[in-house]
DNA sequence: TACGGCACCGCAAACGTTTGCGCCAGTCGG
DNA sequence: CCGACTGGCGCAAACGTTTGCGGTGCCGTA
């Protein structure tokens, strides 16, 4: 029980904390409660007759009735609930596509738990633990690193319907909603190639993160075919931030080598890092080097320059992604097949021909 | 049922979700289920002996038991779940607050139930029932419209603990921890006085939020009480957006007097967006006119010209808020204070001395 | 030996829903 | 007029925990 004194307290009066129950509604309507439970039912509403359905109904609505979830969800074994687990809440890119998905998710009824990991995979499997004690009825994961796999298989293994988005691990048997992370790759090639650059670097981001292993497939594949030259730096840091970004292109200066006229980076912060520290050393971004980032993060198109980058569709992915999942928790047919989802080239103006060309 | 084979599906053999219970427990070590509840209830645990206490523990742990949350909330009234109300979860200010909020609760056992109204007043109505009827312990309200005040009185009359956080609603009687916008307001004036401007706008944020009004009376109070002279532009818009900040800008350049020189916008973006429609029309930012942005968005150093900004303490609004939650979920002392943090000015390159000082 | 006290543990009643079952009163076909 | 059926509703058993109460043993003291 509750206890006690509040004055302007969160609290009213303690105590009297007054939830009305079935059998409140019953005894004011002079029936069973367990009428009361089908007639408030839409699914069972038919089963009691129309007279005293519309009574019970009335009588709930005047006494402010509202069905206990939790106690109907010990009953039913199904709590509405799903869980989204990220990586990083203030990473613009979840925010925008939890937006997505809980436009989706709550006019379903189910309500999304957001948990946030910190990017730290040994998070990942408490945080699992903890929604599994609280019964919720699915999980979507937007933060699998590869070495998760196992703790993926082990909560599949619970009997859970799990679903990854944003993130997949490869050969992992779950549905995974997810952008084209190799086109991405491919079309920021294509840009530069198509510009005339012939010697580019790619800011890789997380080696134990797929996606940045698919831009760095499609990107390198792509710049191969073409028979121009790719130097690689792999960032070692947490996540794509500005400062590895600005941290790579210091090595790439430091080095003997001529600078790469293109770069491909894996994230818009490490390209705004990236194009920092360039000019710190007197270079200019679209003049001497041309930069093309990824995500297209919000405003970046208010920068200095306005970034070149990889337009990813995170709302539609969340949209996407729930959508899947209401299907999956209501009709329970046949489970859902991945998907990617295309990103698209934003040119702006961090990218242009290379100096030699003019 | 779904059938398995469990291809790419996201369950693996349906049905057999095979949760450990009390009674399995019980079985297995060989004594009675409420022992078992005793023993591994901290609280309790020193009621049962200390062999079987061991004894249960290592079969419960064995067994892979975990509490199942939603019978233990039907039982207790105490889902260890918090609400929290949102107004976007898209705006970089709430993801970041709700990261500190996050990482206090959690650790505490508490869950945060995060809830985007999109903004829409009359969402938060529905969705504060929803939260009801999943049997929060408690509500976090950080989108509080200055017409919300009925709604957040009606909740609390249910007996529910509510906070307000980020924005609060004059004369309500429910703890708020919010920024001192009257400070930020004053120190926005305060900036533009020193560096010299007399002529002064204002590019107010919409009017049913408080904290613009706050913002609003800072500013024009300590304009006024310099003599300086300062033109207001009321926004009708939603939020604080671009279009609505180059809108205003708009109206003041449209206007027969002259451009007054310091500006004092409601919100970044509100600033971005004026500054993009001045220089449309070639005016430069420093040079031609100073602004003064609010809320200090991420990245917004990158941004040309670097904006000069109000700075939150957002992660730590949160955490503050979080604890003072704990704090009262727990001991259930005395109802908590409000506070305020105060904000500080960060000064970039969007303000300078007014042209005419050169 | 009797008895109060104590530590430990089992019993069973909750918490608020959901739902299979069965009862009752009609209705209908034969 | 009887049996079968049906619509409408009540009964009560779950779901998995928590917890007040009481019952066992066992100890120590009188």
């Amino acid at each position: 029980m509750l206890r006690s004194g509040g004055v302007a307290g969160g609290r009213e009066r303690p105590g009297e904390r007054t939830i009305v129950t079935l059998e409140d509604v019953a005894r004011a309507a002079g029936v069973h409660y367990s009428t009361v439970s089908r007639a408030l039912d839409p699914d069972t509403a038919r089963q009691v007759n129309v007279m005293t359905r519309k009574r019970v109904q009335a009588v709930a609505k005047r006494m402010g009735y509202q069905k206990d979830m939790v106690a109907s969800g010990l009953k039913r074994g199904r709590t509405h609930t799903v869980a989204v687990v990220v990586g990083d809440l203030a990473n613009p890119n979840v925010a925008l596509m939890l937006r997505g998905m809980s436009n989706r998710l709550e006019p379903a009824g189910l309500m999304p738990l957001i948990v946030d990991t910190q990017n730290d995979p040994a998070r990942l499997e408490r945080v699992l633990d903890h929604l599994l004690s609280r019964r919720v009825d699915a999980v979507i994961v937007t933060a699998a690193r590869l070495s998760d796999g196992p703790t993926l298989r082990r909560i599949r293994r619970r009997g859970i319907p799990v679903i990854l988005a944003v993130q997949t691990v490869p050969g992992i048997r779950l549905p995974a909603f997810t952008h084209d992370d190799i086109l991405g790759g491919t079309l920021a090639a294509q840009h530069l190639l198509a510009l005339g650059h012939r010697r580019v670097a790619q800011l890789r981001g997380p080696a134990d993160i797929y996606s940045c292993l698919q831009r760095a497939q499609g990107f390198s594949q792509t710049i191969a075919a073409a028979g121009a030259t790719e130097v690689v730096l792999r960032s070692s840091g947490p996540m794509g931030t500005a400062e590895e970004g600005g941290r790579l292109m210091a090595q790439l200066l430091d080095s003997k080598r001529p600078l790469p006229t293109g770069i491909f980076a894996h994230h818009d912060l490490m390209a705004l890092g990236a194009i920092s520290v360039a000019e710190e050393r007197g270079l200019a971004c679209p003049r001497d080097f041309s930069i093309v980032g990824y995500a297209d993060l919000p405003n970046v198109e208010r920068m200095v320059p306005p970034l070149t980058s990889i337009s990813l569709a995170r709302e539609e992915l969340g949209r996407l992604t729930a959508d899947v999942m209401v299907e999956l928790l209501s009709s329970a047919a046949h489970p859902p097949a991945s998907r990617k989802l295309a990103p698209t080239l934003v040119v702006r103006q961090s990218t242009g021909p290379p100096r030699d060309f003019r």
